[in-house]
DNA sequence: TGAATCCCTAGTAAATTAGTAGTAATTAAA
DNA sequence: TTTAATTACTACTAATTTACTAGGGATTCA
């Protein structure tokens, strides 16, 4: 029941995008190094979330990266499913069928209200509140530092 | 985000364990026939179950397993997390020190939620739920058959 | 004493994870 | 038109985790 790093990095390149969102394409390399994640490993996550029609890229000189939506048209949930797959925590859940028990399997209710709960959970965050809280806290951190 | 078979397998232990609570010990043989589970697999899968204090062994000629507790009093929270160990998705959720973004960090913030929110909906299920609503089904299947 | 159980440890093939590496394609600007 | 900058694509890999299998030891009841 962990995230994978994949997942975590990919949610923190959002947020990062999510910052500077309504300025030019942001370079990979600068996430990168603001994050401090590998940047070729980063590439391969940005991938998906560009397949997907969270992120829309600039190949070239002056390229780079920007949301493809406004952040508050973006769920964590949208970006977990986009890297992580389907959110269900069993096979069954999404695929009923692979199991003769799913008609009558106890457990597998358990898995599926289980999963119902996390999709909710986290199709309640958009990542402009995320945005907005990293704002808050950053300007809390100027006036202890002043 | 997946749940190991570990896991899955132990919750359906667990659950015919509930169902034959009252009745003397239960042979993990018979339960793994049951179930349709290597019985050597489960004889692993129940060692944790046991030193969390779930279930109680019986040694020997005419021994076996029967839950520790009464049903009502087991969740299937502390099943998963005997099990899979802390609900956390990511580690910094239950050990904030390592990782030095942590007082700051708005993406811990999402998985701190995430945590709390699964942790709450399986602290909500008890077996005894499990056991009445799996004798339900039995009774409504044997109704359909006559 | 012996049959039936649980208990304990070790091993292992397959899958997954978390990357690294190299090169090709594209674009803006000099 | 060349060059530098940047994303895109593909392949590889070491380490870890998963999902078991295997075998023998310890214990208890009859």
């Amino acid at each position: 029941m962990k995230v994978s790093s994949k997942t975590r990095y990919g949610l923190r390149l959002m947020l990062v995008l999510g910052l500077k969102y309504g300025e030019g394409p942001t370079l990979l390399k600068d996430i990168a190094h603001e994050e401090n994640i590998s940047e070729k490993y980063l590439s391969q996550i940005i991938i998906p979330l560009r397949v997907g029609g969270l992120v829309k890229s600039f190949r070239g000189a002056r390229g780079g990266y920007m949301l493809a939506k406004r952040p508050s048209q973006i769920s964590v949930r949208q970006i977990i499913e986009t890297l992580d797959g389907d959110l269900g925590v069993v096979d069954c859940v999404k695929n009923p069928a692979i199991c003769h028990r799913t008609s009558h399997c106890v457990s597998r209710d358990v898995w599926v209200t289980l999963g119902g709960q996390i999709v909710k959970t986290l199709n309640g965050m958009k990542l402009d509140e995320l945005v907005k809280r990293h704002k808050e806290r950053e300007e809390q951190l100027l006036l202890y530092n002043i």
